[in-house]
DNA sequence: GCAAAAAAGGGTGTTTTTCCCTTATTAATT
DNA sequence: AATTAATAAGGGAAAAACACCCTTTTTTGC
């Protein structure tokens, strides 16, 4: 029986090359090749050969993330199951990841077997639920989860701003807008964001990794 | 010839596993057992048979970390040897693990010949220094790192509260002491971190792990 | 026990932040 | 053309945060 083709995206090469040892081994799959973000992966699919059955996928990435590439993948090789493999836990990131398209989301510290029933449960029926996974869902259905805020381009740049010692005089002038114009953008965000004070709007912006401390 | 034995520190089952496939077919490595974290080593310790030549230690782990368990592991058992491997490439951390006697620190981005090359020459040599150690003494002997600020354990509750909407009066409050008394606290910490708000104790925290968003 | 150092706190003034509420200017909608 | 909606800007004032200087209490090391 021919085995299933799987890829990995993976930025940290030991650990990729960790693990497609271990799917390598798995008697059903085998690893076509490596990638280190999403971009060499979109550059591998322009030949029609490379195209694998599915795509693990890891989503802190540079240059090109999961999220970005899953969201690709689904665009434009519909026929490709991405399967999220990575330590992020957050409700938002899972959420992100599922309407990207992803067949499903697994955590690093699951075992090996877990992985190879994950691999199969797709070949079989094109998805893996993890409790994860549900219980992302239930939450966004419950409604417990804070939908995703959408924030302008102004205020993204100022939210990086404010990550700074600088004063909100100092990043007005940075801007090249009125201090005035500024304390609008700040209460429009306190209010928006749901926080009292400028260190809520630094937790925001790390935690939403708009800055990178 | 007998092989050398190995033990994995790392709390991610998964990526424990993958490594140790790696590391159970290089010709002179074999791996003993895997652990958890630091605890979890310490307990195995125990039993005399159950002592590796070379520890490869994760950093950030849950109960116990790299730190405190490559600490504890040069204080009672001079002959196993620490190599570091993790995704941390902050100087400090680094130091901080040469420090705590780490005889070797590699990023997990290394391919596995990389890996295997820092093992044999651990055991023929006690120490593999590969660039990132080296350029980290280095800018700690020119000086061009900030060395490490002690903090009194106060000061780290202090800062903890400080990573959060309240403000110094209710953090005051938390902490049973007098405003007046927080006061000090922040003027000594913005001249011993060299900030000049509060934003700056927060990024610092936040850089430093005292306070994790 | 005593000196030194560290911790806690008091007073006061300045700057920054926060929170009202109002007004131009421009873009989008009907 | 008239009406909204969004954006930028501003006035004024109270509340925090920040800075500086100084006193008392508590710990700590001889």
């Amino acid at each position: 029986m021919k085995k299933h083709s799987v890829v990995l995206v993976e930025d940290h090469t030991l650990l990729s090359q960790a693990i497609a040892g271990i799917v390598d081994k798995f008697e059903s799959f085998e690893v076509s090749y490596l990638c280190k973000n999403g971009a060499e992966l979109v550059e591998k699919f322009k030949v029609k050969e490379n195209i694998p059955q599915i795509v693990l996928m890891d989503i802190n990435m540079p240059i090109m993330n999961g999220i970005e590439t899953t969201k690709w993948i689904t665009e434009n090789h519909r026929d490709v199951a991405v399967l999220a493999l990575t330590v992020e836990e957050d409700e938002n990131t899972i959420l992100k990841m599922i309407r990207a398209g992803a067949k499903g989301y697994l955590l690093k510290d699951v075992d090996k077997q877990t992985l190879e029933i994950a691999l199969l449960k797709i070949i079989e029926t094109g998805v893996y639920h993890s409790n994860i996974v549900t219980d992302a869902l239930m939450n966004s259905v419950t409604g417990k989860t804070q939908e995703e805020i959408a924030l302008k381009e102004n205020e993204i740049e100022f939210l990086k701003l404010i990550c700074t010692e600088l004063t909100y005089k100092e990043v007005a002038d940075k801007m090249c807008l009125s201090p005035k114009t500024i304390d609008g953008y700040r209460d429009n965000l306190f209010a928006k964001l749901n926080v009292k004070n400028r260190i809520g709007l630094v937790l925001y912006a790390i935690k939403n990794k708009i800055y990178v401390p």
